[in-house]
DNA sequence: GTCCGTGCAAAGCGTTTGCAGCTTA
DNA sequence: TAAGCTGCAAACGCTTTGCACGGAC
C-alpha cells in the first residue's frame, strides 16, 4: 500500500483547486481509499456515521469535479472510487450473490472496446464494463 | 421486419402467463417494438402520451416479470427493450453526443466477458458492456 | 477576520402504493 | 360477472437547495 503517497496526492489536488482540507472531506476520502471496491452513497454514510448526509453528496460532487473519484455505474446504481490517478484503470466482476467487486486489468478489453466502437462507426471516448458471475465462497457456501 | 410474428409471440408469452391483453400493454410494446434502441421510462411516457405514467411504471414492471423485456443500465441510467426472445442478444455503443444508440453483436464480446470472469475466480452468469464514442454525424456536424 | 464548508430544514423529483372504478376474458 | 388493469392522489426515498453557524486558512 501507498497510503503516504496517495494521501499526499489528495492533499495536493485539493490545494491546487483552492479547495480546504477538512474533517468530512478526509473521512470520505478515507473511506473510498480503504474499501475494497467502489461505494455507493449510502454505503459512504454509512461508514462516516458523524458526518451528515449532505456533506457527504456535496463532498463526493466536489470529488468529481476536481477529479478525485470517479462514478462507476454498477448493477442498476452508482457506486463511487478513486480515480485513475490513484488506482490505475480497471474494471470489476462482480458476484451475483455477495455483491463483493473484484477489480480486472486486461489489456483485452481496451483494445476490444476500441475496436467495437469503431466498427460501429464512432470514435471511441470510454466506455462501462462489468461482469457478473458467482464467486467461489459463494459457490462452497451454497454447495455445503 | 417480422413485427407479425412479434406481435404473435407478445400476445402469447401474456396469455402463457394468464395476463390480459390491454390498450396500455399494447402502446407500450409497440413504443419499445418500433424504437431504434433500448428507451427511459421517460422516454415511453412521452411516446404514450394518452396513458398514466403510473401505469408505465406497472406496465414495465410485469413486462420485466415476464421476461418480454429487459433493463440496460447506459450511461448512469436504466432503460428498457425487447428481451432476446424479440432481438438477439446485443449490446449497444451510444454517442456522447446525440445520444443515440447503436447495436452491436460481436461474438468476441461475449467469450473475452467469460474469460475475464473466470480469471477473477467466477463463474460467469451475465455482464453488461456499453461502449461510447462520436458519431459519424456528431464528429460532421461539429466540423462545420 | 474572511470566506468556504457544514449541518439542519425543507423543497424537489422520480418511483411506488392504496383504493375506487373500469375493462378484458 | 369476476378478476385483473388503470387512473388518481398521496406516500415514499433519495437527492438537492437555502440559509445561518462554524472552521480552515
Amino acid at each position: 500500500m501507498q497510503t503516504q503517497l496517495d494521501d499526499n496526492r489528495f492533499k495536493l489536488i485539493l490545494q491546487e483547486k483552492g479547495l480546504r482540507l477538512t474533517k468530512v472531506r478526509t473521512l470520505v476520502y478515507s473511506a473510498l481509499h480503504s474499501a475494497d471496491g467502489p461505494l455507493t452513497i449510502q454505503q459512504i454514510v454509512d461508514i462516516c456515521k458523524e458526518v451528515h448526509f449532505v456533506s457527504i453528496y456535496r463532498t463526493i460532487d466536489v470529488f468529481l469535479q476536481s477529479g478525485i473519484i470517479k462514478q462507476v455505474p454498477i448493477g442498476f446504481k452508482n457506486k463511487y472510487e478513486l480515480s485513475d490517478a490513484f488506482k490505475p484503470h480497471h474494471h470489476h466482476v462482480t458476484c451475483d450473490l455477495c455483491g463483493r467487486s473484484v477489480a480486472v486489468n486486461q489489456q483485452s478489453i481496451e483494445r476490444l472496446m476500441s475496436r467495437i466502437t469503431q466498427a460501429a462507426g464512432m470514435i471511441p471516448t470510454h466506455h462501462h464494463f462489468e461482469a457478473y458471475g458467482i464467486c467461489s465462497m459463494c459457490t462452497n457456501a451454497t454447495a455445503k
